[in-house]
DNA sequence: GCCAACGTTGGC
DNA sequence: GCCAACGTTGGC
């Protein structure tokens, strides 16, 4: 079993979203970066657990824990003319993006960015260097369980 | 709002 | 295939 890091904007669709959702699960739709796609498509198994990440917003940081629901499939709005995430460039026939579902384990306490600074333990994470903008990382195990064991109120 | 970093596009 | 220009991301 691996683990992710999935980002996204709390004021698109944040950490409440997911608690409100039907099921509480989503379909992760409009990651438009072939790195990140093909994570979920090529990597991702049910089961997987994932950090729920707010991005670009006043409290950057870990929001939730979720895992992954289902495999990839082809992600709709692809091919919505109406959709913001639309791509000319992709056919029912040959679709380009992959998304799987997400669905709620819980919601946690806020670990923001700040704090995930502080720990040498969490350097080499992706979300932490310089520049970084992938929106799907993985997470190595003793990461996971360094945040979830010692940064995660119960 | 700023701006550094990065991915993509497209002319050559 | 190179690489400059452009658009986007995301923390601050």
């Amino acid at each position: 079993m691996k683990h992710w890091l999935m980002k996204s904007e709390p004021n698109e669709f944040g950490i409440d979203d997911l608690v409100k959702a039907p099921r509480q699960s989503t379909p992760w739709v409009g990651v438009r970066n072939y790195q990140a796609r093909n994570f979920m498509r090529d990597q991702m198994r049910v089961g997987d657990k994932v950090f729920f990440y707010h991005s670009s917003c006043p409290e950057p940081g870990i929001a939730g824990i979720a895992e992954v629901a289902t495999t990839a499939y082809p992600d709709a709005t692809q091919f919505d003319k109406k959709s913001k995430y639309h791509d000319p460039s992709a056919s029912n026939e040959a679709p380009r993006w992959f998304h799987v579902d997400v669905k709620l384990i819980r919601k946690t306490s806020l670990v923001s960015l700040t704090e995930l600074r502080k720990h040498p333990q969490l350097e080499n994470m992706r979300i932490l260097q310089r520049g970084n903008r992938l929106s799907i990382t993985p997470i190595d195990p003793r990461e996971w369980d360094f945040i979830t064991q010692k940064l995660l109120k119960p």
